[in-house]
DNA sequence: GCCGAGATTGGCAGCGCTTTCAGGTGATTA
DNA sequence: TAATCACCTGAAAGCGCTGCCAATCTCGGC
């Protein structure tokens, strides 16, 4: 059985209420008597049992952090961020992916470990349905939403400004690339990102009076072999007129470049493909993809800050911070 | 303030034992009384606190992952799978990265959320070293080690069968590939995996009756651009015998396969190259990588599988588990 | 040598929950 | 009719810790 507060105090031959006190690191304690609670405290190798403490503190100096999904680079990176942050401030992660799209919503209690556990909770959305929005409301601790916004639900919020970095891209694809016509490949249409990233794509045709058929816009899935089929199918009448692709992530493009070649058409002579996300891919493609950076871990960092100052400070106007997003220039787009 | 189970007890006119008596799945309850109760409990929305719960059955239903690193496919396949198990299994995660070396083991404690928070801990060490070992000689929860092992404590293990892989994929390039010798290009030499396959190695060498001199064997770290510049300097020699080249990870294999291209040889006819991990990266090069595939995700959710186990019955024997790799032939070594 | 302020310290009441232990029902049996 | 018993339920004792309140101690000042 562990040492509890009791053998510590025993051994220093205080009550429980001073060794709580030098606990908490209340310099109301004498000094001669704090040192001979802090080695009896060493010397038992004590340590406070959290779920005491917890039960009147009310904090458990654990934080959630729920994705959509745990797969690949993206989530990858922002767990990577929030832990090192959390670490720093002193809270512990928990990571939960997805709020199953089947669930009443008693899944994202489940996930918060009950009532009470976590002090706080940020959270990536992909696509936001009701139900998440009730349970979201009836939570009573900081949320910090990642990437998105939740209506009718008070958070704070990390954004990343892909408009930005998409607009920067699609006019370096116009203006220095040489392509004929932009055709864009995106996720579904019920994705935020997506739709993000879509509106930018239409800006900037309009801008610079470029067509936006119907065979200009494809909605897939995210997945390199959805959109290598899509190559398949389409790089040739791309690479006739030198279409440029803008894919709404850097796998997509992966997928779109090697259909290209493996059709036997050269990169970046024939086509022009960009991505998005800068991810390990993006580098690894040949040609490498021009791209867009997005600061993930970045992002991870910044929801834990966010949390945190939320719980120091309760009364905080709801924040929103936004990060920028930035262009990566590489060979696939046909300059350097 | 959350509803409490006394609340609940009001509510349903019955005393605070009787809620818990319902909320503890016991059919003492009578069938009448129960529904009342569970109707309570509904009507408010109750769940039980955490920490008062785990203040009595000094149970979280929590559990901690512990990676050295959370950078990069491998740990983040690893998360996914202990996520998804643990959350099957009813339990949380908890994620952290690394003890860094200069730390007394406190942060392990801390990481581990001080005494008691979580029921379990799975860890995984790039490189054990006593500090470590001592302060998990301390935890008094079930352990388990994720490919690897710690003399003198007890603890459960996954462990991937590495070697047999490793074998297969060398048997396979010197048998099948037609190359004139084999080098190796690992991690550190103080890095387990590294040191597992150099051994498989020197074995297959051995077998082959091909020769390991010294400049067959090199030691780098495991990233992209270290093993660029080692293929940048060596390249041009490998070539000229048609050397195999035996990375042990992907991303050291890209490297080299990049640098081979940059310096203007083709693969796989001037250079075999192969990798190990079959990560995203090995489908994404060009010639794309023989390699072999570790099943990471499943270690992941072994990991905690065992973890359960040994909560549910502490005296069973340390177990272990090993988990196959097999090979995946590609291109990159020149067959099929 | 005595008094009150300030510095320390101990006592004790919970925090919300589980878990004996004892008591209160009917129903069954002698 | 009284005794026995199986079934349920409530009362109360903590689990280990914090935080309020009161008790004690220490001095400086009169």
């Amino acid at each position: 059985m562990p040492v509890s507060i009791q053998d510590v105090a025993d051994r220093a031959n205080v009550s429980i209420s001073t060794v709580s006190r030098v606990l908490n690191r209340r310099n109301i304690v004498n000094a001669k008597t704090r040192q001979r609670v802090e080695s009896a405290i060493r010397e038992l190798g004590y340590s406070p049992n959290v779920f005491a403490r917890g039960l009147m503190l009310r904090r458990s100096h654990i934080l959630s952090l729920m994705l959509p999904d745990l797969h690949g680079e993206f989530y990858s990176e922002i767990i990577r961020g929030a832990n090192a942050r959390a670490r720093e401030l002193g809270y512990q992660l928990m990571i939960s992916s997805v709020i199953s799209k089947d669930d009443d919503g008693s899944e994202l209690m489940t996930a918060l470990g009950s009532h009470g556990l976590v002090d706080g909770l940020a959270i990536m959305i992909s696509e936001v349905d009701d139900r998440t929005r009730d349970s979201l409301e009836k939570i009573q601790i900081p949320l910090v939403v990642l990437d998105g916004d939740i209506d009718g639900v008070e958070h704070d919020s990390v954004v990343i400004d892909q408009r930005k970095g998409a607009v920067a891209l699609l006019r370096h694809l116009v203006n220095d690339c040489q392509v004929t016509r932009v055709v864009f490949v995106g996720g579904l249409v019920t994705n935020i990102d997506t739709m993000e990233r879509l509106s930018a794509y239409r800006e900037v045709m309009a801008e610079a009076k470029l067509p936006v058929g119907p065979d200009h816009v494809f909605h897939l899935d995210y997945q390199y072999d959805t959109a290598y089929e899509l190559g398949e199918a389409r790089v040739d009448q791309w690479a006739k007129q030198r279409v440029g692709v803008f894919a709404a992530n850097d796998e997509m493009a992966a997928g779109l470049i090697d259909a290209a070649i493996a059709a036997g058409y050269s990169l970046p002579e024939d086509l022009a493909v960009v991505g998005f996300d800068d991810t390990r891919i993006a580098a690894m493609t040949r040609p490498r993809l021009t791209t867009v950076s997005v600061p993930m871990s970045n992002m991870g960092a910044t929801a834990i800050d966010l949390l945190v100052q939320r719980l120091d400070d309760p009364e905080r106007e709801p924040a929103k911070v936004t990060l920028e997003s930035s262009l990566v220039v590489r060979e696939s787009c046909g300059v350097k």
